[in-house]
DNA sequence: TCGGAGTCAAGTGTTCAACAAGTCTCATAT
DNA sequence: ATATGAGACTTGTTGAACACTTGACTCCGA
């Protein structure tokens, strides 16, 4: 008999994982504001759980509590992209270095990560596209063989997913980022370190600027 | 007439600092299981409060809960520290490269962090020494001006306090470390980078070696 | 018309009590 | 000595209640 997997996880994590999606994903838009009392009746559990699934959530960064005042999805401002985007200059770039490729798991799925990528880029599915692209670049966090530092970077990444998923399709075409997705891990996979690095932070770079190019326009729309 | 700070923090918050401190200065031992109606009465407060605080140190990695099974202080293990540490090279070496002195405020408060450290290894008081060491690696940082790597660091830093104000004062005298500190502050202030940048990862390597000399120690008495 | 004080509904913060569902202990039987 | 239950204990979750804030609305006077 095997050792089966026992699903046993709280009431208040799911709920947490359900709105988490939901804020991923670009259901729940930013701003929006969230009352206790209609979302354990939609979600069929009591007050006290949606709080602890709040409560983790704004931990997280994910929601905003201020008190009295109930939770509203958080909104990343300029300066949060931009703190968010020197992270991952700082964390990335050692991350390349430090990848050994020794019978390594780790590009099994960046692969996959990758393929998915294309996939729903060619599909026109934005949502799909912007999850696989940050999970790409979550793997080669994994490099470091950390898991607090890994934790901490999908938490990051969360913050700036929820941001992303809110550009608009057709003004922001992403196809011109598969081929340096690809090239990206070509370079990884040949060894050429260095040449990975600087063209993962020319990425980075580029990445911000679209990122920051489309929320200056919508802070300007909003300000008109 | 001035504005006010006014402070108007939860319940649950407040009974989250009370345990957190508990823990950080050692009160609350590594393994020591907590119960929620007693904790509750002691506090005054009610189950769900603590469930709240329990919650919110869980995340943080100070406490461990295990579902129907209560939750205890967290234990790091040697495999942790490793990581943590690693960590802390990752990001402090690179603060200090980033430093840069104009008008900081950073270096005041760094100053204060070595004046309180010095006075409370003069006075063999530990707890209070551990804490002026980690606030000093703390502000080294602040230099890389990230409030988010700033409250990473901060829960980085506190799961380390915990395993440090462990050790024994009399086996392992800090007062060797004193100097150390100083001189890495004098070369931050002379503007001599480099040099401040390689003491300080010998710095790191020896305070790792130290701590882990100690965990192994008890793990053998432990084991004996 | 405008601005401010008082009023009130709505929502959050916190407590309490109850029950469901695991876990641990310990006495019992084999 | 090793399984096996029964039962006590603890946590997980619910629902209801009440205190406190907040924000909007009304009403009033200038």
């Amino acid at each position: 008999m095997e050792l089966a997997e026992i699903h046993r996880v709280s009431v208040a994590d799911q709920v947490a994982s359900i709105l988490r999606q939901r804020i991923l994903d670009g259901v729940l838009i930013p701003g929006t504001a969230l009352q206790e009392v209609p979302m354990a009746a939609s979600l069929g559990v009591s007050r006290n759980t949606i709080r602890e699934a709040t409560r983790i959530l704004s931990l997280e960064g994910l929601l905003k509590r201020s008190a009295h005042r109930g939770v509203t999805v958080a909104q990343l401002s300029l300066e949060d992209v931009g703190e968010i985007y020197r992270l991952r200059h700082l964390l990335e770039i050692p991350a390349v270095r430090a990848a050994r490729m020794e019978g390594s798991d780790v590009l099994a799925e960046m692969r996959n990560a990758l393929e998915g990528y294309e996939e729903a880029v060619e599909g026109l599915d934005w949502v799909r596209a912007v999850r696989f692209d940050l999970y790409f670049h979550t793997l080669l966090i994994r490099f470091h063989r950390n898991r607090r530092l890994e934790s901490f970077y999908q938490k990051l990444l969360g913050e700036l997913r929820m941001g992303m998923v809110l550009v608009d399709l057709r003004h922001d075409n992403p196809g011109g980022l598969v081929p340096v997705h690809r090239r990206i891990f070509e370079l990884l996979t040949g060894g050429k370190t260095e040449e990975c690095a600087s063209l993962l932070a020319q990425h980075l770079r580029d990445s911000e600027t679209r990122l920051t190019a489309v929320m200056d326009q919508r802070i300007a729309r909003v300000a008109k």
